[in-house]
RNA sequence: GCCGAGGUGGCGGAACAGGCAGACGCGGCGGACUUAAAAUCCGCUGGCCCCUAAGGUCAUGUGGGUUCGACCCCCACCCUCGGCACCA
């Protein structure tokens, strides 16, 4: 391990509190320079900050400082996403109040950042736990009521009938039992509130004029899952049902008549009324097994298709046939109608399934040249239709319209558009997260709390007892109220909001996060938003990023603001692993980057992280190469404090050579910020750090171009290490701060090369390379190459086909 | 299974409008300094052929192809990592 010539923790010290006292990173909106609103993903008050936020932070800072060098006025903010399930557990667990233990993680973790000594303008931080913040959290839960955006609907949860309450997804283990007390979980049906996402479905597919990663447009766009299809309707005829009639969703109209059976969703409401009693014993225990796997299982590939026959028929309007009516969990009553109709001979599950249960399959579109000879295997490929009726004959493709056209005039169906993309379940049954503003009178049924009211505060006294009841629901002065209405006896929601509203819009606060008499200040948001730059992990591309946008088109709407877009511009950097895995505190493999930047200081954690790789590509924590860093930041520090500049025989081509170099530097690193590249801006800096500590030993350039060249390495360098360059800035006689200066400006004209080297290949094979000038004419440059000796022995006793020019770059002799 | 990203020295990674493969750094080897070690500085560091040098030759997951020329483009395949999960 090199040792340090300077003292990092000093150092870091001094120039945190210095800049602290001086507001240095503080912005107002008065600024005459253009705003830029740099923002990270605030992180989760999990208690303390490991290396893979490090990671997050130290380079998009790093981009940051680069703006503010750049001329821009840059909102830096920072704060902490505060609500949710590990607080709660941490309650019952240790009986901490999720209050007190979420505040004492925030004090730990602002604590950790600030060694980061990243430009946040820290007098913004915003902290969704406080009621100055879930005030406005609830205001646009109202807001969404309002718009008619938000609604009510049962929905399943796991729930322990033990412990009797809900669980997370993440609280079920093993083969589907509670976390606390292991007892079997179930799906159980509860009332909750939805937002309307799908409203804006088509719109959120969009991302025109946002400068985002295509892979985070494609998922999205996966996400929404629009499909084109048609709604069919086959008669039904039951005693003691008063439905005429099922509806099924299919993309393949031109396939109808081919429907050999139906497939319901087992929790669909009227697999009951339509089992036979023969059949109801099989069906109980199917639906019985379904409800105990969760969505994910369900819907594995690797698991065979099951299901069962309830015993009733629907029919084909348009050939008049019956239809078996069967359930299996592979159909999602959550998805189109949760009827599917099973045209085996071309799709490949319902070939599977008919295949396993002996149902005929008959094929309704013909391949190219069939014969009719049985499938081996579904055919999902364009064809002709045949066994179709009036449709025979025609190509499939122009079956679907077709078909749709028929069902239409005959009122047997209709074209509709479905999405994959569900509403936003947002209730909790919990306590720790921000209440649902709504109360329930006998009298006058759903009433929301009038704006004055709020916030709805969290009783600070609720008790947390292991039994996993909602704290919420068993405070009595919590849940009896009056109505805001008549003002008569009535009952509040106890049911909290999903976190993932609270970081929705958590970016506009930041732009006046004191402000009380809105959720924010128009003015102020007006010149903040949207946000320039959002830098996070890829783990986020469809949850947050995707309510967040539709928080701001549904803002939007309502005239809020007008834009509909909050994130101009999106980079994910890519995950720190350590031990082959992601971090994580259940792991046990975290790494805490304390030690580290108490030993070696900020500067060098910034610059190793950053050094690794591309920053989206993440990587494997591996602390040895950090002695590369911290070398070269000695070396640096050499240079700059211990060895004077003498002039020894100066040299004017070494002055150019040093403008030159300079020059190009400013260019590589300009350019590798700008696009994230922060490995190969660094591996710029080394070499231009190189190059001055050979110009430092030769004396060969002018006392004031090598200065010169000094301060412009550490300008480049500043935002990587802030500190060092500051400390080594006004070490050298420079007004502070090395942070309100300019960044270095490039020129083309002294960068230019005036030679260059020339490649010379025979036959593609790098026989020699020539130093040229630049201004080599390609005759010239063709000449020279078939001069050379090397180039002569290889083409002797042979022709010569060609000779490829690449203006400064190669001559390449073809020989035959 | 589908979608996306990616496979380059002992290691992290450079080079991608098709044009010097291995920048920069780690590690290793050798040397200087030192009583010695650490730190520091200097040199070497993909494989093979060749006494050495000069040079040659093979090398960017595998196999083909396009091209004067391919890490880069096309086809097929094999791995790794993310995402989605029977979406009707």
């Amino acid at each position: 391990m090199p040792v340090m010539k300077y003292d990092p923790q000093e150092i870091d010290r001094k120039w945190q509190e210095r800049w602290a006292k001086d507001k240095l990173y503080e912005v107002h909106e008065d600024s005459p320079l253009p705003k830029y609103y740099a923002l990270t993903m605030f992180p989760y008050t999990s208690g303390d900050l490991h290396i893979g936020h490090w990671y997050a932070m130290a380079p998009s800072d790093v981009h940051a400082r680069f703006k503010r060098m750049q001329g821009f006025n840059v909102m830096h903010p920072q704060g902490f996403d505060a609500f949710g399930l590990p607080a709660e557990n941490a309650a019952i667990k240790r009986g901490i109040h999720p209050h007190t233990w979420t505040m004492k993680n925030v004090e730990n973790m602002r604590l950790q950042l600030k060694t980061i000594g990243a430009c946040y303008d820290w007098s913004r931080e915003v902290i969704t736990c406080l009621p100055e913040y879930y005030k406005w959290t609830e205001w646009f839960f109202l807001k969404l009521y309002e718009a008619g955006l938000a609604y009510r609907a049962k929905a399943p949860v796991w729930w322990c009938p033990h412990c009797q309450t809900s669980l997370a997804n993440e609280q079920v283990v093993g083969a589907g039992e509670c976390e606390r007390c292991s007892t079997p979980v179930a799906r159980r049906d509860l009332e909750q509130w939805f937002f309307r996402i799908t409203k804006y479905a088509d719109e959120l597919m969009e991302h025109t004029g946002l400068d985002w990663p295509e892979r985070i447009k494609i998922m999205q766009r996966n996400w929404v899952g629009k499909s084109e299809g048609a709604e069919i309707s086959f008669g039904l005829e039951h005693p003691g049902v008063a439905e005429k009639e099922l509806r099924v969703f299919t993309t393949r109209p031109d396939t109808v008549f081919g429907v050999t059976f139906m497939v319901m969703a087992p929790e669909h409401p009227l697999v009951e009324k339509l089992t036979t009693p023969e059949c109801r014993a099989e069906v109980e225990a199917y639906i019985a097994q379904t409800r105990k796997e969760s969505e994910i299982e369900r819907q594995s590939t690797e698991k065979e298709k099951t299901g069962v026959f309830i015993g009733s028929y629907v029919t084909n309007k348009l050939n008049g046939e019956k239809v078996q009516l069967w359930i299996a969990d592979y159909v999602l009553f959550s998805y189109g109608t949760g009827i599917v109709m099973g045209v085996p001979a071309h799709d490949t599950r319902d070939f599977a399934f008919a295949k396993k249960y002996d149902i005929p399959i008959r094929v309704v579109i013909a391949p190219p040249g069939w014969k009719g000879q049985e499938f081996e295997d579904a055919w999902v490929e364009e064809g002709t239709m045949v066994n179709s009726g009036q449709f025979n004959g025609l190509p499939n493709v122009q079956g679907k319209g077709a078909v749709s056209d028929f069902l239409e005039k005959k009122d047997w169906g209709k074209r509709k558009t479905t999405y994959r993309l569900r509403d936003w379940l947002i209730s909790r049954q919990r306590y720790w997260g921000a209440p649902i503003p709504m109360v329930y009178c006998p009298e006058c049924g759903i009433v929301p709390v009038p704006e004055k009211d709020l916030p709805v505060l969290l009783p600070e006294d609720a008790e947390f007892r292991p039994t996993g009841e909602s704290p919420l629901k068993y405070h009595k002065e919590f849940v009896n109220t009056t109505c805001p209405h008549c003002h008569g006896p009535a009952q509040r929601e106890t049911d909290t909001m999903d976190t993932f509203m609270c970081s929705s819009w958590y970016y506009f606060r930041y732009s006046s996060p004191g402000y009380d008499k809105g959720p924010w200040d128009p003015q102020k948001l007006k010149y903040w938003l949207p946000v320039d730059l959002y830098t996070g992990g890829a783990e986020h591309a469809v949850m947050h990023l995707f309510y967040s946008r539709f928080f701001t088109k549904a803002l939007r709407d309502m005239g809020l603001f007008e834009f509909g877009e909050p994130f101009i511009r999106l980079f994910n950097q890519g995950t720190i692993i350590a031990e082959h895995q992601k971090m994580s505190k259940s792991r046990g493999n975290v790494v805490n980057p304390d030690e580290y930047v108490k030993e070696m200081g900020a500067d060098v954690v910034r610059a190793y992280l950053m050094f690794i790789g591309p920053w989206e590509q993440g990587g494997e924590w591996n602390d040895a190469g950090m002695n590369g860093i911290i070398r070269w930041l000695n070396r640096l520090w050499a240079l700059v404090i211990e060895e004077s500049y003498t002039e020894k025989k100066v040299d004017a081509a070494a002055i150019k050579d040093l403008h030159r170099i300079t020059h190009q530097t400013i260019h590589r690193v300009t350019d590798d910020i700008a696009k994230f590249r922060f490995n190969t801006m660094l591996s710029a800096l080394m070499e231009f750090t190189n190059y001055l500590g050979k110009a430092q030993e030769a004396g060969n350039v002018d006392k004031a171009s090598y200065h010169e060249a000094i301060d412009t390495l550490l300008l480049m360098l500043a935002p990587t290490a802030p500190h060092l360059t500051e400390e080594l800035w006004t070490r050298t006689g420079h007004p502070y701060s090395i942070h309100q200066r300019p960044w270095p400006k490039f020129s083309a004209d002294m960068a230019a090369e005036e030679m260059v080297t020339l490649v010379i290949q025979v036959n593609g094979k790098l026989r020699d390379r020539v130093s040229v000038p630049v201004s080599i004419s390609e005759a010239e440059a063709k000449d020279l190459a078939l001069q050379q000796e090397r180039v002569k022995a290889h083409i002797q006793g042979k022709n010569i086909a060609q000779v490829i020019y690449v203006p400064g770059r190669l001559v390449n002799v073809v020989v035959k």
